[in-house]
DNA sequence: TGCGAACTTTACGTTTACGTAAAGGTAAAC
DNA sequence: GTTTACCTTTACGTAAACGTAAAGTTCGCA
């Protein structure tokens, strides 16, 4: 027997750092579809997941419609052939993109690495200057 | 003489596929500072390059405030102490959200795989039921 | 000298991604 | 039974990042 854990809407927020209008607001477009008790939002670990890799997505800077296209890829209606292509070039879009990034994170974290350098070259002269101790780590 | 080539809007507008508009527009949010001749800007490399981090950061999905702080990075008004060591606690945060990214993306990439794999599965899948010549790859 | 193709400013409009308030239902706890 | 703490819907508000239109200047050239 596997465990069927669900969740409600306040320990996905919780759990995600995130507000529940946040939640509701996925859902209105789509991205969510929990099931209902009475009035109440249920959500299946299927949900979860789909709404960890949206949020993913934002932190990679993706539109909302951006996510909703790479969380489709995970239950994707198999349907006809076309869509399966489309969907294979979707994929390596999605690739193209995600490998400009990592080149853009390795210049960006290079370029961090030179401001560092300046940044304590600069402290160190200012430390001279005023007969500092050189300070311990930070 | 090293040579002091100069842009005005449109060229930089040309060359990095935005509008003459966006980048009044970041120059309104004071992320860019041109020279004026007369009424018309004239770009210099500098205010080139700052244009250029600002573009690599919204493909990362930094907001303008933030890259506002990336390219600050870059001429910094180094001053005080407390600049400087904000300054390499702020480098410390970017670095942090960028090994976050790279993280994000090398999930990312491992599932676009995993969806690769299944989407030409399901491809092979048809293509038998139909039975469909292979086709070439795409 | 007058046309087109650039540039300029001003200003209102639009999309995305929620925030926030209003008004109410439900269920355990006191 | 009435707080408290959740949940719900509806709906207007807002910040960011430009788009877009209007109206004007300036430059080169045919």
């Amino acid at each position: 027997m596997t465990i069927h854990q669900e969740f409600n809407i306040g320990e996905l927020a919780r759990e995600f750092d995130i507000t529940t209008r946040t939640i509701r607001h996925y859902e209105d477009l789509g991205l969510l579809k929990p099931r209902r008790q009475g009035q109440s939002r249920i959500y299946s670990p299927a949900d979860r997941t789909r709404l960890k890799l949206i949020l993913r997505g934002k932190r990679l800077g993706f539109s909302l419609e951006e996510s909703r296209a790479i969380v489709d890829l995970y239950d994707p209606t198999h349907g006809n052939i076309q869509q399966l292509q489309a969907l294979l070039e979707h994929i390596g879009q999605q690739r193209d993109k995600l490998n400009q990034q990592l080149d853009d994170i390795g210049k960006m974290l290079s370029s961090l690495d030179e401001a560092e350098a300046g940044c304590r070259a600069a402290l160190d002269k200012t430390r001279e200057r005023t007969k500092e101790k050189p300070r311990e780590q930070t």
